[in-house]
DNA sequence: TTGACTTAAGGCAAATTTGCCTTATTATTG
DNA sequence: CAATAATAAGGCAAATTTGCCTTAAGTCAA
């Protein structure tokens, strides 16, 4: 590749704010939503840290996890 | 790697979907939408015909472009 | 403090995505 | 039919993500 992928500093925040906020209001551990989802802790770790531009696949399974709808981990304040 | 990434074929055919559906209801080409997002042509080809599980960045592009929510692109049928 | 739990941080190899490219195939219109 | 636009499909190297692992740091109750 000659130039990196896109990376996009608000759409990264966005979703690791929205799944840290759902997560605690769920209680849950980034280890349990981990283990629920089906994804490895770490990767949550990184998502909420914002280090990671993770896949449409991951937030479904968050989602289901979460028992919220996928989109929601998408909400923009606006 | 031992296991590859997570790749759910419901969450990638969603997207898939709703960027076909969102892309035509403003007539544009998947080649205009491109440009428009910043992305490479190509990629919107793959995300339409489901064969790539993309990143947050790339759906809050196309979300830009066609002037809709990011959410908006994960929508399901209920 | 001690211990248990949680989160942050980083390394590594393999899998995947991406940008760039080319070549078919499929409309669609004149 | 010819020509043009649009889409599908695939190759390639580089960048990124992911799963698995370890270690450190932070939190909180007993």
């Amino acid at each position: 590749m000659d130039v990196p992928q896109l990376r996009d500093p608000i759409a990264i925040k966005t979703l690791a704010e929205n799944v840290k906020r759902y997560r605690t209001e769920c209680t849950l551990s980034q280890e349990a939503l981990a283990n629920i989802a089906g994804i490895e802790y770490s990767q949550v770790s990184r998502i909420e840290r914002g280090v990671i531009n993770t896949s449409v696949s991951v937030i479904f399974a968050l989602a289901q996890a979460l028992d919220i709808r996928p989109s929601q981990l998408l909400e923009t304040k606006k």
